[in-house]
DNA sequence: TCCGATTATAGTCAATCTGGTTATAAGGGG
DNA sequence: CCCCTTATAACCAGATTGACTATAATCGGA
């Protein structure tokens, strides 16, 4: 292909201008919930790059304090798009999105008009296996995939149809893998089993109603790269910590974790990973507010980031 | 901070306006030696985003084939860089490096001009621990960052700094961690022991020569973050096998892993590690091209790809 | 032709890690 | 005082890991 670039002379320079856009997943976790920060039902908070901003990242803190009052403190880099069909309005310009992952707490947030925390399952309803397969997957999605995949033309692409669906959703007893949170949405999209799918014009009208609550553009599909770089990153790095409270009893933490992962761990495992691993120290108090046997209470060793610097924390995900 | 942006009126929307760069680490192993893909001696190819390209990566394919002639196969993107300094330099415009790992086989590059394949090791000397420490850590390296960390003014800070220096360096006996690349880079550059950091004007003076071959403004950053994306991707991702010939025996296999994690593996693991995950199948044919008794032959089952889809692959690069 | 150097391949063994279960402790509420 | 709930400790078997040993097959020269 011609990419010459130069070919629209001395004009051309400022042709290939872009727009930068940045945009945020914001993760809390309240009791048990792993909830996504919105602009209104279906937004993602975000705003261009401007001039002004100091580095992308003060950029993107500074959209999300403007638009929900949310002071943000973790912050990791997600991913930067830039396919043909995000083009500006005017002018022909392109628009690069460069998306982030951001971990708080709730109860930070100062009450902002239209800002607005709704559980990410409410986008994701067949992500949360924390009670077994949830019935969206069988009753659904399943009988809906394997009509997509019987609708293919010839008989190879039916074959291949059928793997890839059992893979994603781990049919045929192929076990459940968390992580592969947008390998599925992407795959739900293929198949039109997601609303935005009907969008592009193909199919404009009332069809069945299609499971999970969509969002504006593609920030549902932003969300889903978001959640799955947590799920899998709370495997190897303390970030869980990000989203806890000062002090938390161990039961807490493990709440926490299997909010994100969308699946129960086993209890007496997931404290001696923890604690063989120094991550957290007691801090002498116990609450009573569990319910039964009052619970030590904990806090985080922050020291710990620093001696072992990505060194590799474990938590119990491992297999299904 | 107020990042209002509309601030400038009718003419501000066009402030905000940036040029996109793409910039690619290309690698190929070649019989032991990890080698990085340059334009001349110190510059990583790369290119502005155009408006023709039909996405980021299909402009960052143009980009290097057009420069290097080196077609490409796997690709993934790394990060997304926009500092301050990074500025462009008409206009005060400001410029976005969006940057990408790619492997290939050196066998393909038609002979471009300028194109250019050297050793990673020669930008990063320190990083290549197949023979133990090599002499550059413990003769000159560790000398210099307890020097550095002495120079600091409070006792507090002395003590940081050491503790940062023997958890990326390994001192101690700490254990080596090949994945901190990065980490180890950037302790250099602020311990101004890297060429890069002499650049800001601090001390242009020829002091004592500094270890590694410099690059081009930040290149050597990235590509340091694309060593030790790769270091750490090898350990749950086939993506080794983009770097082997359609061929091999188990042993080549196993000279490539060593030539990226810049450690040597245990060798009766690491063949029942990848046999036992079936990555590979037997050609049925054997060479003696190895020297010693005749070598199986093996292909890599691209199969695989499909079925674990991510689920992950493992290495015996696990703990030091 | 036989020996030694070199590499390939198979097998063994102990230490550790993992997933799971069971038992005991300590609160609160009827 | 009993029962329910949750916390905490102890235990066990199977899998995984790291490291080592032994045997097989080829080549090059003595």
């Amino acid at each position: 292909m011609d990419a010459k670039g130069t070919r629209k002379g001395r004009a051309g320079r400022k042709a290939n201008d872009v727009k930068a856009d940045l945009i945020a997943v914001v993760v809390a976790v309240t009791d048990g919930h792993p909830c996504v920060l919105t602009i209104g039902q279906a937004t993602l908070p975000s705003g261009p790059f401007e001039f002004d901003h100091r580095s992308l990242q003060s950029g993107l803190r500074a959209w999300v304090e403007r638009q929900t009052g949310q002071p943000l403190g973790y912050i990791e880099q997600l991913y930067t798009f830039a396919d043909r069909d995000r083009i500006g309005d005017e002018h022909q310009q392109r628009v690069i999105s460069i998306s982030y992952l951001a971990l708080t707490r709730e109860e930070y947030a100062s009450a902002s008009a239209k800002c607005c925390w709704g559980s990410w399952y409410d986008y994701f309803p067949w992500e949360d296996h924390r009670s077994g397969t949830p019935p969206v997957v069988l009753d659904i999605l399943r009988p809906r995939l394997i009509e997509w995949a019987q609708g293919a033309p010839e008989a190879e692409a039916r074959r291949e149809r059928q793997r890839r669906a059992a893979v994603a959703f781990g049919f045929d007893d192929r076990g459940w893998n968390e992580e592969l949170v947008l390998q599925r949405y992407e795959l739900l999209y293929e198949a039109a089993l997601v609303e935005e799918a009907a969008r592009g014009g193909q199919h404009a009208g009332a069809l069945a109603p299609m499971p999970g609550r969509s969002m504006v553009a593609d920030h549902r599909r932003i969300l889903a790269t978001g959640i799955a770089r947590l799920r899998s990153k709370i495997k190897y790095r303390p970030v869980v910590f990000e989203l806890m409270a000062p002090v938390f009893t161990l039961l807490q933490l493990q709440r926490t974790v299997e909010a994100l992962a969308g699946r129960l761990v086993n209890k007496p495992n997931f404290r001696r990973l923890i604690e063989q691993q120094e991550l957290v120290e007691e801090t002498g108090e116990t609450t009573t507010e569990t319910g039964g046997r009052p619970a030590k209470l904990y806090r985080f060793r922050r020291a710990i980031l620093d001696e072992t610097v990505i060194a590799g924390t474990k938590l119990p995900l491992a297999r299904g």
